[in-house]
DNA sequence: GCAAGCCTGACC
DNA sequence: GGTCAGGCTTGC
């Protein structure tokens, strides 16, 4: 599942090959994951220099070089559970699920949109859209700061876990990191966080922190489908501590790891070293 | 038939 | 503000 980790894995992959080239040609196998009109995407897109690379929470910016009779300049894309890219030569076997392919400049390679479940979407929008998008997106969770941390988590009620995941606080983590950090920092996935002391919250920003820093380094976590642009996967499964551990041993201190529904997503945690918190 | 991320709509 | 269910899709 790619979250910021592996969308970063990504967007690392495709500033080395392909910033700086140009879109030739959009061809659209399944428009289902494209949001907007087909053809206005694929018009868009062509004759189209890629300028930047960029992220922000799990969304993936792709800049345009801005061009007479084109408004929108960015490409942006949400990878869903299963959203793939890859940059591939054009006469390779064409996997299946492979939504869209989009030709570079010397026509001998293709960067690829794959994606099984097509819970994924890609977008050209403007600067403007852009900008909304943005902001409907809390602080990137792996440049949060403190008081940035502190302050959206104060007010909150319900489950902590279901704040980690809706983007809004902080945006990048998906089920996989958030069970994660609330293990390294010792937290209920059910506590409130407007309810915890400060230490606590604390010690979950740091935990955030370090372990989408680890993931990055590792290149992210492959559980089932996630590949990086040159299909390979990455290296961060080994080190998760509790993530699809349920009934296994806590690496800590051995309780079994449990597993528990928070705001309708599965939710791994160890009883002993997460204890329930008092209501 | 369930699970996944994200959106929408119903409800309190 | 918050939860919950449903829909999207397909592989297990």
């Amino acid at each position: 599942m790619p979250e910021l980790p592996e969308v970063e894995t990504v967007a690392r992959g495709l500033r080395r090959r392909v910033l700086g080239r140009r879109i030739l040609g959009a061809e659209i196998l399944h428009s289902g994951v494209i949001a907007g009109e087909p053809e206005n995407f694929a018009r868009e897109l062509t004759g189209r220099q890629i300028v930047q690379v960029s992220r922000k929470g799990k969304a993936l910016i792709i800049e345009l070089e801005p061009a007479l009779g084109h408004a929108a300049d960015f490409l942006v894309v949400r990878l869903g559970m299963t959203g793939q890219f890859t940059v591939r030569r054009t006469s390779e076997f064409l996997e299946p699920h492979t939504h869209v392919r989009l030709t570079l400049d010397e026509r001998e390679t293709e960067i690829r949109y794959r994606d099984t479940r097509r819970f994924g979407r890609l977008r050209c929008i403007t600067e403007d859209e852009l900008r909304v998008l943005l902001a409907s997106l809390g602080p990137d969770a792996q440049t949060i700061t403190e008081e940035d941390f502190l302050r959206a988590a104060r007010l909150r009620h319900g489950a902590i876990k279901s704040w980690l995941m809706n983007q809004k606080g902080l945006s990048g983590l998906g089920n996989i990191y958030a069970d994660e950090a609330l293990f390294l920092s010792r937290i209920h996935p059910l506590a409130q966080p407007g309810r915890l002391r400060k230490p606590a919250l604390l010690r979950l920003h740091r935990a955030v922190l370090k372990v989408l820093g680890r993931a990055v380094e590792l290149q992210g976590t492959s559980f089932r489908d996630y590949l990086d642009i040159e299909g390979r996967p990455g290296n961060f499964l080994p080190r998760l501590q509790v993530y699809q551990r349920t009934g296994l041993a806590c690496r800590r201190c051995g309780s079994r790891i449990r597993r528990l529904v928070v705001g309708g997503r599965s939710s791994h945690f160890c009883p002993r070293c997460q204890p329930r918190p008092r209501r």
